[in-house]
DNA sequence: GTATATAAACTAATTATGTTAGTTTGTCAA
DNA sequence: TTGACAAACTAACATAATTAGTTTATATAC
């Protein structure tokens, strides 16, 4: 009686994601992904390991694919305008995928191991671009700490609709970002 | 049969904010919270409006009670004292809160007077403790948003467990601020 | 003091969701 | 052709939120 839909976990994920991007990563109930693939609940888990195997693979797509878009964003790049790059994709990705993003935030568990490896992906562009800076170990940590945080910040925030007021938002990244850079180098001369 | 207990409104808001903020707001579960009263679920629709409602009483809350501290951290402050002072309030606020918080970062929905009259007066503080620096009105607004989403940041990335390394988070918080106050200085002057 | 109105508890039942167990059936490969 | 496996299914259950309707403690009116 059944017959074959050509379903895999690829295809799981695929609609899991656009349904997250498009109505919040809550909106992913296995009812509505199942419904999506005109399949019963109970067939999905042929493909995945419950709610939370499905979720810790989108964030694992989506740190791997945040971590290869500043990736991109940095090549050829250096110093403040890699920064400015990476800063600048790093929104755009969040933009484009904000249900995802938001499954991505908390820390690894000791025994994932493939989110860390995402997640250090994405940690060592932010090394790479500040590495000709020329910081000591200690003030490397630091300031990239501060990077994610700004970064992570503003984009968390807008996408939360926290900016009610009608000021572009563009502008805004633009100037604080800007403050960071500039506050960094100040920060340079004075601290070390 | 059922003797009554004396429960009100401000217990079953007492239970849930602890519960939050001792294990995730996901943690707040009618049938928790109903059980830490030593009461049945439906009972509780006597002193709140379902999990919704419970969840906006508790983001009202959250709000109210953060632009209470930062106002009473930035009393008799002035200029870079003051954002440091707000700013040092602002985290020890969310890491005493912590599930409280997650439930605050939501904009309010335009008929949520009570949670919109709260952000607002989170919104004054900062305002009032950049008056003194005479920026333009469109700039007064960018620096809001970006010292905002510094602060923001930073906590939240702290409370997800994203600074997995061993390295001092004070001292992290400490530089992100120090960087973000040069950097508005300079562009103070270089912007405008 | 007694009666009554109300608030606050309750039980029972419904819906939605995730999960597990066990079953059936295409489909590919021996 | 057949047999093993993957992938669908049905059935059943647990937890959660919610609504409807019922009971009872208690404060207030008389």
């Amino acid at each position: 009686m059944p017959p074959r839909k050509h379903i895999d976990r690829q295809r799981v994920l695929d609609v899991s994601i656009a349904l997250a991007d498009a109505h919040g990563f809550e909106a992913v109930t296995l009812a509505a992904v199942a419904d999506q693939l005109g399949i019963r609940v109970p067939s999905l888990y042929n493909h995945i390991s419950g709610l939370p195997g499905l979720r810790y693979e989108m964030a694992v797509w989506g740190v791997h694919r945040l971590g290869k878009t500043i990736r991109r964003a940095a090549v050829g790049k250096a110093g403040d305008n890699a920064i400015l790059s990476v800063a600048d994709a790093y929104r755009a990705f969040v933009h484009e995928h904000p249900g995802v993003y938001a499954l991505t935030l908390r820390a690894p568990a000791p025994d994932q191991a493939e989110l860390i490896a995402a997640s250090q992906g994405v940690l060592d562009v932010v090394l790479a671009i500040l590495e000709p800076y020329g910081l000591s170990q200690d003030a490397m940590l630091h300031v990239t700490r501060g990077l994610r945080s700004v970064i992570h910040g503003f984009v968390d925030l807008e996408i939360a609709g926290g900016f009610g007021l009608a000021l572009d938002r563009d502008e805004s990244y633009r100037h604080l970002i800007q403050i960071f850079i500039q506050g960094f180098h100040a920060w340079q001369r004075n601290d070390t």
